[in-house]
DNA sequence: GATAGATTGATCCATTTGGATTTAATTTGC
DNA sequence: GCAAATTAAATCCAAATGGATCAATCTATC
């Protein structure tokens, strides 16, 4: 018996392990494509666009605070800020409260870049959640944000 | 006004992109715990341990066959499996029908390493959807899979 | 108020990554 | 039936990654 693909996916998702597998699925096809797209049209990784949304939202922001946001290393955060900077989309201020501290605000030249990533973006978003209406989407957002609350999350008791 | 992390979350979780970045923010925050334990406790990259899943579920499975399951670059599966097989994890025959695909299968050693890897997935899943009840958890299989199943997810008509 | 320990962000460097190319095999078009 | 196009997987190599270290600053304890 020879599976295609689409048989093979439902065969993955009937394993022990759907629940994770399913939404991991998602997220990695998601970034395939969305991923290399900004990269090929606006020259930027992904922590670098992440960073500026969290920059735009949050003025003042500091790069410690970006990861708790947008898990990536701390190296990758840092070097993502110096990228944005140096295209002048962004702009560091030394923290008067805490000298070790950056705070990061965005340029108008950042706000420019960002809605046109920000349109894309919403289109992508809905382009992925198409299959479901509105009351299903709003039930997996309530639930997709339950999990992300969970504490485990981020600091887990079995994974040490 | 000085916001602390959590209500950073919740105010993130609140523009248009909610949707994309709350999901995104699971799959980012459990990759960044499960991928590197199994790096430190297996010394193998998430591309390998997922291709072994994968070639355990569906014996004689190809390259190229993987990638629709676990979406990621063509050469790094191609690596992955260099590694498993390098070490004695799986074991690959060329195809009858088309010479240049070959038919990979796991080996005994293979599902001994998989064992363990599948029963520490296992308890970190549970960890991850403690959050959601039964009834939950099941509603939330069920949308995410409606979502992976969506054409434009791998194929988008927009990021061209 | 001096010193040890902790924390922030930058940098170092060996390893990994992934787009592009290559090799080998198959399929298509004429 | 043969050249051209296509496809699967391996390999190349410049660039990115991330663990480790470093410098600067802050905090705690005595």
């Amino acid at each position: 018996m020879v599976l295609n693909s689409k048989e093979k996916l439902d065969q993955i998702f009937s394993l022990e392990l759907k629940h994770l597998m399913a939404v991991s699925y998602v997220v990695l096809c998601n970034n395939m494509v969305t991923d290399r797209y900004i990269e090929k049209n606006f020259g930027m990784p992904v922590q670098a666009w992440s960073s500026l949304f969290a920059i735009e939202t949050f003025p003042g922001i500091k790069a410690k605070e970006i990861r708790k946001l947008f898990p990536r290393p701390q190296n990758t955060i840092s070097r993502a800020i110096s990228l944005l900077e140096a295209r002048g989309l962004v702009r560091q201020e030394a923290s008067r409260e805490d000298g070790r501290e950056k705070m990061i605000f965005i340029t108008s030249a950042g706000e420019d870049v960002l809605a046109e990533i920000r349109q894309v973006s919403f289109d992508r978003q809905s382009e992925i959640f198409a299959p479901l209406n509105k009351q299903e989407l709003e039930t997996y957002f309530r639930l997709t944000t339950k999990i992300a609350k969970g504490r485990a999350l981020t600091t887990s008791d079995i994974m040490i």
